[in-house]
DNA sequence: CTGCCTTTTCTACAATGTAGAACGATGAAG
DNA sequence: CTTCATCGTTCTACATTGTAGAAAAGGCAG
């Protein structure tokens, strides 16, 4: 029987980061990923913020990366894409904050001053 | 004009908290908080951890808490209640994820082995 | 060659995550 | 009254993630 591989979650930013993968798709290289976050939510970001997370989710095998050689013209770049792996923990990661989550009213605004 | 506060965000781990809290309401005390938690994420939380994010939370003025003598006959306990600022870290910090999850197939299972 | 982008790597430190033992209060059992 | 079993909280310590920015390194324009 196998050994129920306990399940593995994600940092915050590390959600982030994997969530830019999937958009970006063949274009999910470092800068851009940088540059969808800050797009999409405002936050800002510094690049080695990117970079150091990416090695990481690599290092745990949550993503992988392969340096393509862009026959247009510009540098090579280094696309990322999450593994299996690393897309469980990803699902995990939201179910937990979706379970915490349910039945809540959360998007409104009325709330007691503290 | 007033210095437009730079939004703050929470870890994961801190949003689960939070969320805790909310649902708790006035039984949001450390062992609940944590019960809470495992019962619904499956994962598994050592109470040292749910405590030290509950101070921090404090400290950062995220959260408030009294401690409540219950007249029941069971030992004191320590409330907590997110304040608004918490609120609103956790609102932003749901929003960021939501605005990178926009659009995406993410539920679904089909996906690439690597 | 020099300067100027673009993309990546390195180095460092701060904040958050995580565990578990120690400690104090309270009721049950004997 | 002791002793024990909980419950609830505080402390201590270390691991993992978050975050920044400067330093390479590649390629193009002039």
């Amino acid at each position: 029987m196998k050994a129920a591989a306990k399940r593995e979650f994600l940092g915050d930013f590390e959600q982030l980061v994997m969530l830019a993968l999937l958009r970006l798709d063949a274009n999910a290289y470092g800068m851009r990923v940088r540059q969808e976050i800050t797009a999409r939510t405002k936050r800002e970001v510094a690049i080695g913020a990117v970079y150091t997370t990416l090695e990481r989710l690599e290092a745990k095998s949550m993503v992988s990366s392969t340096t393509i050689e862009a026959g247009d013209g510009t540098r090579a770049k280094r696309v990322f894409r999450p593994t299996s792996r690393g897309r469980r923990a990803l699902d995990a990661s939201r179910e937990a904050l979706a379970s915490m989550s349910d039945g809540l009213n959360l998007t409104g605004a009325a709330w007691k001053t503290n």
